[in-house]
Order: structure tokens, then sequence, then C-alpha cells
DNA sequence: TCTTGACCTTCCAGCGACTGGAAGCCCTAT
DNA sequence: ATAGGGCTTCCAGTCGCTGGAAGGTCAAGA
């Protein structure tokens, strides 16, 4: 088409979002029932993919569904307040540093545990002492 | 009961694994069917225990459910060459490091994103203009 | 004795965020 | 005419549980 309509495959392409996953947005109502053809397909325009490549591009930064709902909410809303976009993006910091903190306690414990681990042959191991007996104390 | 029998309840209470969780890995063969008494109670033993309790720390240890399945093995093996603990650990290892430096640098484009924004009443917004405009180059 | 309440049993559904596949329609090119 | 590619819908599966419904079992209390 000349015009500045596409197909989902299109808008796919444009924004990194596969269709499968753009249905599934509209289906769970993350962005508004697609326009559509007379054949029934599904017809996006620029607005559309700049919405989608949005989406995407929250969803690599790690938002949740759900956060990116209000990030996009509150990226349509000219009377938005900064405040409020910068109490996500910290609570989601703060998460995210939770979730670094537990991985990396982890890391280290099981690291610790191979370095111990003579990793021969023979069937005696730290690893599987750990596990049998002591109490785990790397929880978050 | 005052013989080692104990149930689901207790056993749970005993390993720090839910009795949900309990049928739920005896369900999908993560565990042998339980033993049951004459009303179909599940009844376990001293060894169920100590096989739950390492479930749950290894699952306490980030790692999936197949990984646990194969330590258990291994845990059971006397055969068993230390060498394929520490290989499973280490790919464990490998593993956490990798989501650590994602989750570290999702963390730190955001934070500095966040630190770029005045946070005030006004609708002006360095986040949601990232998420407008640029390419995200934080992935994996 | 009856009832309450805490256990236990099974089965089914749902979470988050997709992803795969089946069955079928639409359109273009050969 | 047919082959292919892309589109449509709907259902199922992923992972690791978790909640709830409907019902069986048991010990203690009124």
């Amino acid at each position: 088409m000349s015009n500045g309509i596409i197909s989902i495959g299109e808008a796919a392409s444009c924004s990194g979002v596969p269709p499968k996953t753009i249905r599934y947005y509209e289906e769970i109502g993350l962005i508004a029932p697609a326009a559509r053809l007379e054949n029934r397909y599904r017809a996006y325009d620029e607005t559309d993919v700049q919405t989608l490549r949005f989406i995407q591009r929250a969803r690599s930064l790690g938002f949740s569904l759900k956060e990116v709902g209000e990030l996009l909410a509150l990226y349509r809303d000219r009377r938005r307040h900064a405040r409020d976009v910068k109490r996500l993006a910290l609570a989601h910091v703060t998460e995210l540093d939770g979730k670094i903190a537990e991985l990396t306690a982890i890391r280290n414990t099981i690291a610790d545990l191979a370095q111990r681990c003579r990793g021969d042959r023979r069937p005696e191991c730290p690893i599987l002492d750990e596990l049998e007996t002591r109490a785990t104390d790397g929880g978050a």
C-alpha cells in the first residue's frame, strides 16, 4: 500500500514486536483494538507503530506489562507530571537492585562451593554436601 | 504418630516445601509417589524429608527443577563423579553472571535516565523521551 | 451423639508474557 | 488452477507454583 497503512507483519518488523505479541497486547487491552481493512486484516499507521516501539523499549528495560501500561498512559497525557514517571522508574530501579543483590548472593555461594569441589572422578563433593545438610541463607 | 511416619503437612513444615508444592513435585515426577496410609493420606519418613530439604535448598540457590532433578540423581548415585556436579554448578554460575550483567545494564540505564529527570509537576521527562525515540541498547 | 474444625484428597484454573500450532481465509504470481 | 505467503481465530503449552472448590477423615469439645 502506498499510503501509511500497513499490515500486522509490517508493523511487527517496524516496531520489533512480533505479530503474535501485538495480537496478545491487543487481547489484554494494553493497546486499543486495531482498525481493520475490508478483509478483516488489522491495519496500523505510523502512530500505532510508535506506540509499539515505545512498548518494545519499555519491555526491554524490564518494565512489566502493567508498568508499561502506566508509562504509556503517562506518555499520552500532556498534563502528566514528570514526578510520576520518575517515581515509576525509581521503583523499578529498587526492584532491580533487589534482584541483582539476590542473584549475586546466590552466584557467590555457588561459585564458592564449586571452587571447593575438586571436580574429579571421585564422588566426594562439597556442593552436594551443602545441599544435603546446610541451611540455606542465600535468600533475598 | 510416634513412629517416624509423618503426614504431608508435617513433611512440609520439616522441609520448608509447602504441601501443594510437594504434591506438584510428585505429579511432575521430581520425587517418587509417596507411600499411603490406609485412609489414602500420603506418608513420609525421614529420608523423604531429607530429599525435600535437598530440593528446597537447591531451588533457593536458583536451580531449575530440571537441574534439581539432575542434582538429585547425582546425590543418590554413589558412583557419581564430582566433575559432573561441578559442571552443573559452573553452568549455573555462568547463567547467573549473564542475568546479573543484563539486569545491571538495565538498572544503570534507568537510574541514569531517572537522575536526569527533574521529577517535578511539569510534563517534560527524559525517560519518556528515551522510550519514544531512542533505540534500546541495554539488551543482553 | 453431634458438630466443629483442621487436616487430607482430587481436580481445575490462573499467574506473566508470551509462543507454537491447527484450521481456514485472502491475495498474488505463475 | 494452484502454490505460496500472510492473515484470521482459537487452543495449548511453557515454568513453578498457588488458590479454590468439593469432598473424605479424624480428634476434640458441647
